[in-house]
DNA sequence: CAATCCGATGGTAGCGCTGTCAATAATTGT
DNA sequence: ACAATTATTGACAGCGCTACCATCGGATTG
């Protein structure tokens, strides 16, 4: 493939024209809009790319055009399992078209986020996705410089910068919550790790749910700001025990912290759902493959990955949606840990 | 945070030096090289940047400069837990210095991975971080034109396109087998998904350790090219039961699939480690809060991801490892699931 | 057949920054 | 005190590409 660039040469686009016998800014448009040349010319070209072993220079077509091709997206964690399949609907909507993904990690603090703005904006990307909708007013400020499109995703809300992709975290806790209600449970305890917006947000369904059938009270709530793990999910149980001993289901704010009460109950022999139920959040994988099937709310993260990055390249190229917010909702996926009578 | 940046002044690093009265190159030094610069000039300076709200152009800084501050980072999947702590050490490691992270995802397909290369060339990256020492020979080319420094991770092996950091996926597999043979148990399964080259050097480890003690039997592996899940776990189980019902054991190339072989022996009544030991891999985090809690082989993913950005960084600035190769070894992390007489 | 339009192509002029090297100021040794 | 050295600073040119027009031939039209 190509002659090898040796030392002396530098391939630019310029050896190319010649090489090709056409103007530099005739091979220019060969990449950019290759449908503007002749056939002739666009195949004269196209050999010369070939035979030369030309690679474009990104940072000069970035500095004459006065933008990339880089879509901008930022996370708070990497680690989160929520968080890999939105990437992976980012990934697999990026590729094919001529945008590349750049990832910044914010780890869960605004602050950092803000930062990471600040970086972003010296690089003029294309195109820029965000998570949630709590940013500080100096990040909305950036955002809304930036003069590009811009996608918040995970959640919707009144006040978008530009578009959102997400769902409603409030109505997804309190459906959990009424679906636990209608299974007869009273004793509903809350467990929840890392108390970012969005868990916030369900706690908050839940809470309200809990309060509408006149059930709600504190002693039921555990909560931590530790990041969450499956082993945690067994000590905030054991903490939920000992200061409420008579519940008789668990929601918690995720599928790890359910599979780890699922094993703090395996190792106290209570049983599922006979003594307690128990429903997560998410609905990852493996929580149809525990013993019991484990309850959860699913939510359509690949889905939100995929349109994120759809909507930001239409608007890109000028297709605007008519409607800038997307709910993508959730489903409550029951199963044996939230059927007492299937037991 | 410095006055807006109207839309008739836009604010170059030409702005900043007449603000600041100093020579344009001079304001540049201010950023590349702060020490150089005199205090008074350099307070000078820095105040205008503030004052003017200046933004550098990172397009213009790298076609000028003729390199960048990007270090690509090119892994074979997102979803992945592995590399999601992987990454966490890449993030962190690179976090305070100068350069950023421009991740690839190859889904595990080698000509994906070559087409991601050729991308990266054209970027100029500062330095690069590769999965894995299975590469074409046209991404081993391109890896090795690129005339950056370039390290391989998540294995190590006899011939390095430049530095590497890693663990012997042979060895560990080696070492998981004696552990179980050490045990008593005669008959242990082998369960595979996603063969990939690791995943294949790991099965390497478990055949010669079976063939070492006379007790390799093709019946005792099963293995698939789909991607793992827990589920899968209990499927492939399924299968190797199907196919030799007298197992005592089982070795998992990951820790998912041993999660599901256990959710599968719940389902069957086989008791864990009373009928069947399970040896997991890579040793997630739930593995150890697992009821029975299970055995895996520990791996320094995290540590990986540090020390890659580490060693690309330091070779960047010229401070070579004396040593090209890492290991960083495994831990075997011994539990309930492989200790049958502590049942 | 002139007037008009359109598609294909090229010339010119930078985009905003930094490498190179020379020039100047400050510091040191003897 | 003066040369030698070292810290600071600046002038100039140009990185490789594309935006913006201008051009030019040929097709279309009335």
């Amino acid at each position: 493939m190509g002659r090898k660039q040796t030392k002396s040469g530098k391939i630019r686009l310029t050896e190319v024209a010649k090489l090709a016998g056409v103007s530099p800014i005739t091979a220019s448009r060969f990449f950019r809009n290759p449908e503007a040349l002749s056939l002739s010319k666009r195949e004269r070209v196209d050999s010369a790319v070939k035979e030369l072993g030309y690679v474009p220079n990104l940072a000069a077509r970035a500095l004459a055009s006065h933008r990339t091709e880089v879509i901008g997206v930022v996370i708070p964690s990497l680690t989160n399992n929520v968080f890999a399949d939105v990437l992976r609907g980012v990934y697999d909507s990026s590729e094919g078209s001529r945008y590349s993904i750049q990832l910044a990690n914010t780890r869960y603090s605004i602050l950092q986020e803000e930062k990471l703005l600040r970086l972003f904006r010296a690089q003029k990307p294309a195109g820029l996705i965000v998570t949630g909708i709590n940013q500080t007013a100096e990040s909305r400020a950036i955002l809304e410089s930036m003069n590009c499109p811009v996608t918040q995703i995970m959640e919707i809300g009144d006040s978008p910068v530009d578009m959102m992709v997400g769902f409603s975290h409030y109505d997804a806790g309190f459906a959990a919550i009424s679906h636990i209600l209608e299974q007869g449970c009273r004793r509903i305890g809350f467990l929840g790790a890392r108390m970012d917006p969005r868990v916030q947000r369900r706690f908050e369904g839940y809470r309200d749910a809990m309060k509408a059938a006149s059930l709600f009270d504190p002693n039921l709530v555990v909560t931590t700001s530790v990041p969450t793990t499956v082993t945690l999910g067994g000590t905030l149980f054991a903490d939920l025990l000992a200061q409420a001993p008579d519940i008789d289901a668990v929601f918690c704010v995720n599928d790890d912290l359910a599979l780890g009460v699922l094993f703090e109950c395996q190792r106290r022999q209570i049983s599922v759902p006979g003594d307690l139920s128990i429903v997560g959040f998410n609905d990852l994988e493996f929580m149809a493959s525990a013993v019991p099937s484990l309850t959860s709310v699913r939510t359509n993260r690949y889905e939100m990955g995929r349109h994120a990055v759809t909507m930001v390249i239409d608007a890109i190229e000028g297709r605007r949606p008519q409607e800038p917010v997307l709910d993508l909702g959730f489903q409550l996926m029951v199963r044996e840990s939230s059927m007492p009578q299937s037991a």
